[in-house]
DNA sequence: CAGTGGTCTAGACCACCAA
DNA sequence: TGGTGGTCTAGACCACTGC
């Protein structure tokens, strides 16, 4: 199961390489790697936009060969939580990419450009959760939420009604003023006020009727198809960390989704 | 560019390798090695569910390492163009697997879960491309297409209702029996009868109020709102190959997006 | 058991970037 | 120029499948 490897590694003990100790079972080198990689994620040891060390690197502190920690970011990279630059090195992703920019808001205009959107927060305010919002973020219904209820804008028009639900612990202080100000992507803001990292999603997708009141806020008659969006967004170890809630206006716009 | 490579390699002379010749321009070992591997594939050399040859095959065949065709088969693998199974071989990817069942049709019902769909083919019939649909499909406007409408059945209810356009040269003879009787995938009956394999898709998403007609068929008050959803497929080198329209009901079903 | 994909290594060289 | 990721090789051994 493992190479002939020598003593020890690394620095303050902490993580020696493929090892047994308390460890759980078997799995590929390359797993253990991306792993124990994953974990300094986590622990913040290495922060978003940053460089981490090089593959020959961590291939000595691992005392693994440079094609096993090579494999190991691979995998990363493509989970989109390593971005991989030649000649520079390898960065820990964030948001605040122009690339990705639009990774989770999928709505296009009907000729299939993405457009720049401007945000109108109508609410921010800590509460108590509901009991389907607690569920989903695994709270105890009743605990502190901050939600948020904000409208976007697309050249203007009112396209976009969002009810936005984050853990009050995590996200103590969030502000209107916070929501409004910052520039770039929200989930960016949240990595750079917060800590939080948002790795993956989920939605579901479904076409309703407007109410009266999302109607009012959304220019449109009551009764309106609207796409509702529901997402619930995790951060690293599939800890859910945000519920949102999103209503779309779909006459001139369209979510677009690539099956592979 | 090159590694010392001797004389030729292969069969009637067709793929040598990594060579000048008449080749456009640079780029790496393993992606020429993968474009040869995609020509066998559209050509049909290799059909859907049939093994391609061995990694060790191919390296010599193509005469580079094991590593480089293994690359070269992790990209296509990724692209779900094959598939690979330990210990058995690389196999030609099919619609007709259980685990890929769900690939296109993303609908599940409230608790997360796909359910069986049952099929009722209301038309499939010879026509003329309107200019939308030729524009989709690449056509000449006003040429051959075949059209089918038909309703997709969960539990008994009929959710979804489905018009689809096929290029006419490449459908021709197309029934309603033979779109009724298939069990299974349609597209696993595409590549059966048709030999099209398709490999992507584009979807559109939209809100709709149901028409009197759709209302009608699918059970429900004119004006409800629908899931209106678009898809272009694509087979090979990018080639449109279905424009389809689908209806859904989203009342007690949702379409499922995971976003990474 | 032989054959296939999966892992791992060690070392060479290339392409890109910044100082 | 030196450092980083990107490609390629050759060979060893492991894990899984089926005869």
């Amino acid at each position: 199961m493992m190479p002939p490897a020598p003593p020890a590694a690394e620095n303050p003990a902490s993580d020696v390489v493929p090892d047994e100790g308390a460890a759980p079972a078997f799995s590929p080198l390359y797993q253990q790697i991306k792993t124990l990689i994953l974990q300094r994620l986590e622990a913040g040891d290495w922060k978003p936009g940053e460089a981490i060390p090089s593959e020959t690197d961590l291939a000595l502190r691992f005392r693994v060969s440079q094609g096993t920690v090579r494999k190991a970011i691979d995998e990363l990279a493509g989970e989109n939580l390593l971005i991989r630059r030649q000649g520079k090195g390898t960065f820990v992703a964030t948001h605040s990419e122009r690339h990705v920019q639009y990774r989770f808001l999928k709505l296009r205009n009907d000729s299939g450009e993405y457009e720049h959107s401007e945000r109108r927060v109508l609410e921010c305010r800590r509460s108590r959760a509901p009991a389907e919002v607690a569920r989903a973020l695994q709270l105890r219904s009743g605990e502190a939420v901050m939600q948020v209820r904000r409208v976007l804008l697309f050249s203007g028009i009112p396209r976009v009604l969002e009810d936005i639900w984050l853990p009050g612990q995590t996200f103590k202080g969030l502000s209107t003023a916070q929501m409004q100000a910052y520039k770039g992507p929200t989930y960016a803001m949240f990595e750079l006020d917060f800590g939080v990292r948002m790795v993956r999603a989920d939605e579901k997708l479904r076409a309703v009727a407007a109410s009266a009141d999302q109607a009012h806020l959304l220019d449109l008659a009551e009764g309106s198809p609207l796409l509702s969006v529901e997402r619930l967004s995790y951060t690293y170890n599939d800890a859910p960390m945000e519920l949102r809630r999103g209503f779309y206006r779909t006459d001139s716009h369209h979510y677009h989704n690539q099956l592979n």
